[in-house]
DNA sequence: GTAAAAAGTTGCTACACATCAATGTTGTGA
DNA sequence: TCACAACATTGATGTGTAGCAACTTTTTAC
């Protein structure tokens, strides 16, 4: 990682109204946000350690992922500009509860806690923005919960494919993660991934060429989805 | 369930400072707090219901679960006064996420989504507790979300076992919770839930009588649930 | 441009777990 | 107190899925 300048950030300004405020209020210069840049499968943030700073993303993809006792991951979300990274951590937990990591080159904006409590008291729209983008994580943790923990290879997997079709707003898109991610994103093993994956192709339900995914029959994933 | 008195909630007050913030600010008679009752099994929210009130459980056990498409249920929590019940959907989400119903005769406090919203900008520790209290939340489906993908039987009952005798503040028990619901707990089917349990005690970890259970070695139980 | 590493693919096997069934036990309401 | 329902327990069975191994394809790096 590395700081690429000190202050700016106009590719999240739109979204939290910090830079403006920042400059309203008059802060140090210590206090503005940075840009910072983060090489493919470098680490944006590690479970357990402390917090310091809320981070927003910029650029790029990134995964965020929590890792068990036995070494294997799970991964909670794909993350693209402009999402919160540090979010659920900034007021609930002193520590991260995840780890985030880039997939591809990432360029992410960082702002130190304590400008975030102050803007917390001076900005009550962006509080509550805040406060709603962390219910949709919880309602999205919530739903992954279900899914790992009662649908069966074919429904894990077609839930996965209609949340990537969703996040690139695209029936077509290039998967930025490997298959082995892609089983990690289900709850499943890496070989159940692509084999799943075959089927689907081989029924018609989806294009497959490589990393890119076409979904040609949504109707059918939803209900595959559905039923587990 | 029926309101049970207008005003007061002596119960909660020591938590969250709602009672003496609303005679500050004397509020109108409709915008008080309530307090209800609810009889055994009886649901005090719904999933994706409107959240109209944020709750807080005053007297009793409840369960706070989601339901599959299946049928069948996971229980994220249970519930102790003076837990939030509406907390994680009061300020994300216009509906809930989750079912709670009561494992005991309960005792609740309703308080009016106007009011906290009035609280929210009024007090701001109170608002620091609430985001305290939904990161601790998410932080533990978290760890459910890795026992239930990760781990296998028996370390998925000794982690409810785990978590049980924390929330009693006790090694000896008395379960509010069926075998059924035990399992619901660990993600496991009831009758898997029963055979661990009978194992655990021919080993002499835990002593069991019906619904009363007694951790006789918890560091087994640690151990059991580290490496799943 | 070539070698080495990473990613992707397929078949096979073992087993952890859910499910079904049968039966025993406890609790509850008339 | 009796009858019925809910809850608890144990054994037998089928199957969904992880893990292994062998192999091919793609990507990366020098």
């Amino acid at each position: 990682m590395r700081i690429v300048e000190k202050a700016g950030c106009e590719s999240c300004q739109h979204k939290c109204d910090i830079f403006l405020t920042s400059k309203e209020m008059g802060l140090e210069d210590s206090l503005q946000p940075r840009k910072v840049a983060y090489k493919k499968y470098e680490q944006i943030c590690r479970q357990n350690s402390i917090v310091t700073h809320a981070i927003i993303l910029c650029e790029g993809n990134a995964k965020m992922y929590i890792e068990g006792s036995n070494g294997k991951n799970i991964i909670l979300n794909i993350l693209m500009p402009s999402n919160y990274i540090g979010l659920l951590a900034v007021f609930g937990s002193p520590s991260y509860s995840y780890n985030v990591s880039a997939l591809t080159p990432c360029v992410t904006c960082h702002i130190g806690i304590e400008m975030i409590k102050k803007l917390y008291y001076h900005n009550h729209n962006y509080l509550i923005q805040l406060n709603q983008a962390f219910g949709s994580s919880v309602a999205s943790i919530m739903k992954k919960l279900l899914s790992l923990s009662q649908k069966q290879l074919r429904g894990k997997v077609a839930e996965s494919l209609i949340y990537l079709s969703q996040l690139y707003e695209s029936h077509a898109f290039t998967l930025t993660i490997t298959r082995k991610e892609l089983g990690e994103l289900s709850g499943i093993s890496e070989e159940n991934a692509v084999r799943v994956l075959t089927e689907f192709k081989n029924e018609g339900i989806i294009g497959l060429h490589g990393k890119v995914i076409e979904v040609l029959d949504m109707e059918m994933l939803q209900k595959l989805s559905l039923i587990g």
